[in-house]
DNA sequence: AAAATATTTGCACACGTTTGCAATTAAATT
DNA sequence: AATTTAATTGCAAACGTGTGCAAATATTTT
């Protein structure tokens, strides 16, 4: 149907080896026959059939972008970086959502393969998954979450480092009773959080007893809520609260809002992700994140690397740097407040 | 590198022909040759190079996806129900997020249709766009937008009857002083809305005073409040609003409340979309929306039935229903409440 | 103007797959 | 057991493109 190299060739008595080669710019001089080639392929509105060149080339512009919940606005905002530092390196994004299902996850990295991608980039639906993509022909990048798979590359936030700055950021405020809900179900980025926020209370003298990791009771912002209540509930209120995420942030205020407290006097709430709720007006939640952009163009790194050299370019590793965005729900320093109120 | 249908043939002593039709069950009987051959293609990890199927039978599986902004999370929300009602069919989609750039419309535009891409999906960036669908080689889709171009297939709620329905719903609670905040850039979808809301209130018998249609100032959250705010200092506040989009709504609902107004008592508020931030307990619009999932089911069926029949395929169009999700931001019957205050 | 050099051209094959055709082989029928 | 019928096989060509090679042509140099 479509018009081939081959009906250009005819039209301008040539093979279309030749109308090839002028098309790909393979010829140094300019003489009348490319000037009529180019400018039949042009009349006749010719198109590459990118299936037959990466064929040929065994190459392709493709990249799988593998994600537990594209209607997520954390994932969705990663997603629209992803594809614009792919679209900016001249490729095209296969979108899969995984559903937070691995034998999604599993069948769409066969397919994927098949449709002969030049790389997988995929925020995997848990830390057990990783090893579905261990010796795969094409380079796999891991987002935002780090792995023991040696094979794989994986960009990702210093959550450990994360977890600090928001601990320190409470204890300079003056809080002192402090709290991280941890993800409903554990893995490294969780845990890396857990271990930083840990390391910063013994480093600032807290004592144990007035430290609480708890779990999140569930995936949304109910589940923050829940455990938000329950440790109200239990006499055990912080005045600092580092959530996994800001939807489970989002739960804890709504608890802590529900108990008759006051959010960023009584108690400081921190999220993570900075996703785009979290800074409207009437939620205005301080949060944590790496810079999405960063983050996009990271991922697809490996993947022109390899394409490139032709190396290997396994295993890369790039750690971004964690940004505060301050707003309203850490409300102001604490002690500093104390002191107004006294002088 | 990877293992292909000569290697099995290869190891088998037999064409790659015969692994071909082997492999595609175009064999009646059981034989111990086909049984050999079916475990070296295991045993080998076998996996068909979905490019060079393609090419041969001139047929992909691979479609469009072009949206404004995916990390807006109508949109996302949008493109994960196409994605899984895509993925349902055996496709695979090209995620192309447009930025609001007609210029990068018209890119991906001809990138997708080098891909050898199915079909294409498009929620296009204005309706000038439309034209730039016109006369492609493969099945063109609108989404969310109705259009004057026969060729192409549309999928769309019925904008004209939601707002009537919204207006109605209004009427019915008691309010009389009636606003529609159109989108800031006039499209089909918002003066389709527009039109159904004037209508019902015309047929309601409410006096044209009582009646504004003023424009959001800019597409996020901001341009409602300044709309909102605008009207309010002109001394116009409405007791019912029904703004072109929840962000809007919610730009809206901040203005009412900044003027020392209750939203569900002195303003109703609604919105369109039932975006995510939607459902918050912080937000609890009240909100009009089509069913997602039935749009990504829709959004294929032109490109499933191209495929199948051969058919144009051009041309189709089905409208949705509009679906009303009643929350907080319309409060009770004003009517009913002021008979209990009487009572 | 002739020789040396640089460029372009067409042929043939390649990429990995599917498929029509004629020949072969197996199964079912008489 | 011989014949008809059915299924399978390998060959070759195709899908649209890119490329090494030797021959042909154009350009530059002497």
């Amino acid at each position: 149907m479509s018009v081939t190299i081959k009906d250009i060739a005819k039209v301008c008595n040539v093979s279309h080896s030749t109308v090839s080669r002028v098309l790909n710019n393979k010829c140094a001089r300019q003489t009348p026959r490319t000037e009529q080639i180019i400018s039949t392929a042009k009349a006749l509105g010719y198109k590459p059939n990118t299936l037959a060149q990466q064929l040929v080339k065994r190459s392709s512009n493709m990249v799988g972008l593998m994600i537990p919940d594209i209607a997520n606005p954390h994932y969705s905002e990663i997603t629209k970086c992803v594809e614009d530092a792919a679209a900016c390196a001249g490729y095209r994004v296969f979108l899969c959502n995984t559903d937070w299902d691995v034998r999604k996850e599993q069948m769409y990295r066969d397919s994927l393969l098949e449709s002969q991608v030049a790389g997988i980039i995929v925020m995997p639906v848990c830390d057990e998954s990783h090893v579905m993509f261990r010796g795969l022909p094409v380079p796999v990048v891991l987002l935002g979450s780090r792995t023991l798979e040696p094979e794989l590359s994986y960009v990702v936030m210093d959550n450990e480092r994360a977890a600090h700055m928001a601990a320190e950021y409470f204890i300079g405020l003056g809080r002192r009773r402090l709290c991280y809900i941890a993800r409903p179900v554990e893995n490294y980025t969780s845990s890396d959080r857990e271990k930083g926020f840990l390391a910063a209370t013994r480093e600032a003298g807290i004592a144990a007893k007035d430290v609480a990791i708890t779990r999140s009771k569930g995936h949304a912002l109910k589940g923050g809520y829940r455990a938000t209540k329950q440790l109200i509930e239990q006499n055990k209120t912080p005045d600092a609260i580092l959530a996994f995420n800001d939807f489970i942030a989002l739960g804890a205020i709504q608890a802590v809002e529900e108990a008759g407290l006051t959010v960023g006097e009584d108690v400081a709430v921190m999220g993570f992700d900075d996703i785009l709720f979290s800074s409207l007006p009437k939620i205005n939640l301080t949060t944590i994140t790496p810079s999405n952009e960063e983050l996009g163009k990271a991922a697809i790194l490996p993947i022109l690397q390899q394409t490139r050299d032709d190396l290997p370019a396994k295993g890369q590793v790039k750690i971004l740097q964690p940004h505060m965005v301050l707003r309203a729900t850490c409300g102001e320093n604490i002690a500093r407040k104390r002191l107004s109120i006294q002088a």
